[in-house]
DNA sequence: GAAAAGCGGATAGTATCAATCCGCTTCGTG
DNA sequence: CACGAAGCGGATTGATACTATCCGCTTTTC
């Protein structure tokens, strides 16, 4: 990526792999409101360490999701070769929210990406019309009902993750509950319903992730 | 509320009143992280008015979203007294997004209290047991599976909720397209399935509304 | 072993917001 | 109508949170 002239000294660039490894970390579990100070404190660096390497911290989120973002077109990818249309249009949306699920960071940037960050935004636009053709395809299948367009998978996406994040201390998995409800009411055959795979929340849970401090 | 001793000096009273006007619009149109300031500015007033009036915005907040929860569980009882318990359920739920959808302080108020807020976590607890009731009034009356539970309505308007937030410049009514798809989802005899009652986004559309600034 | 490169973290700068204080104005009662 | 009480405005102080730099010291490299 950046290997420009100036071979890097072997402590310095020890150094920027902590730091990788620690914003990695940080964006996954926090989300990108993490400063840089934080960043550097969790690599075990000083201040001046993190930002001789990075001007700042959207310099690290365009290295660092670049990949992320590539990690959601290879999934689309696979499921664009996937031959049953159905199975395929699930299994993408289960991964992609699964990878939510594991970084807040890759959430923050795809259901709210600041138009600066141009990488991202160029992998955002490379991945709607796989999304696109992987919904189409359900429809022409007669899997998925036709008044269904893709714009609403993804606000759907939105609508989970919303539920991810104040689930995911509690019952990590029980967005999968309500995209269970969500497919069937996706479905072209409605009578195709299968059982929701993960239990309720109990009122005590539910209290708990409404309440704050 | 407070009338307490001392009985207003005339124009401090109107000015009470512009700041609780201006408070109600502020909090239904920005949210809860308004500050005092902002109040006391967009009511005309100065801000020694605004604290003297009011210790905090708590205090303000407390005073004002009574009446607003007061709201829901008059819509809740009504809708329990609807003879058809499935036509009850759908307008409970509509009413309550729509409340939600005018007023983004009352989402805030639900989907995250700060405990501290007695007053509004009284109501909370009021209200809780009336929707378990339309939920299972309406799973016994055989509208509603009953693989559902009422803590997963909750988190269904907690989505949607986030879906509204993010479409409400561009669509304010979008968020009823996906109700409409859950509904499909949660009905008992799913091929009683209406005609979703609002368009999907454009292309266009969506991507200015996961785009900042 | 000397120069270059890198390091740490104290610190200066910036922004946002809560809350107060006090000189001035308005109210309303005798 | 005058005068004391009540109210007013908003500049200002203080707290918090973060960004980013600077410089005396350390480590690497040749």
């Amino acid at each position: 990526m950046t290997d420009t002239s100036a071979p890097l000294r072997k402590d310095a660039a020890r150094n920027r792999q902590r730091l990788l490894d620690a914003a990695t970390e940080l964006f996954a579990t926090q989300g990108l409101g993490v400063t840089l100070n934080d960043i550097a404190h969790h690599a075990g660096v000083g201040v001046g360490t993190a930002y001789r390497r990075f001007a700042n911290k959207e310099e690290l989120i365009e290295a660092l999701f670049e990949e992320r973002f590539r990690e959601v077109a290879d999934a689309a990818q696979r499921a664009l070769a996937d031959p049953d249309a159905w199975t395929a249009f699930v299994t993408f949306f289960e991964r992609y929210l699964q990878m939510q699920l594991q970084d807040r960071g890759l959430t923050e940037l795809v259901t709210n990406a600041p138009v600066r960050h141009e990488k991202v935004n160029r992998m955002r636009t490379e991945i709607a019309p796989m999304i696109t053709e992987i919904v189409e395809r359900a429809k022409r299948d007669g899997h998925l009902r036709t008044d269904i367009e893709a714009t609403d998978i993804i606000f759907m996406t939105i609508g989970l993750t919303a539920v991810m994040d104040r689930t995911r201390q509690v019952a990590p998995d029980y967005y999968l509950r309500l995209f269970d409800v969500y497919l069937d009411g996706f479905r072209a055959e409605p009578s195709k319903r299968t059982a929701l795979r993960v239990p309720p929340l109990t009122v005590d849970q539910t209290h708990e992730v409404t309440t704050k401090s």
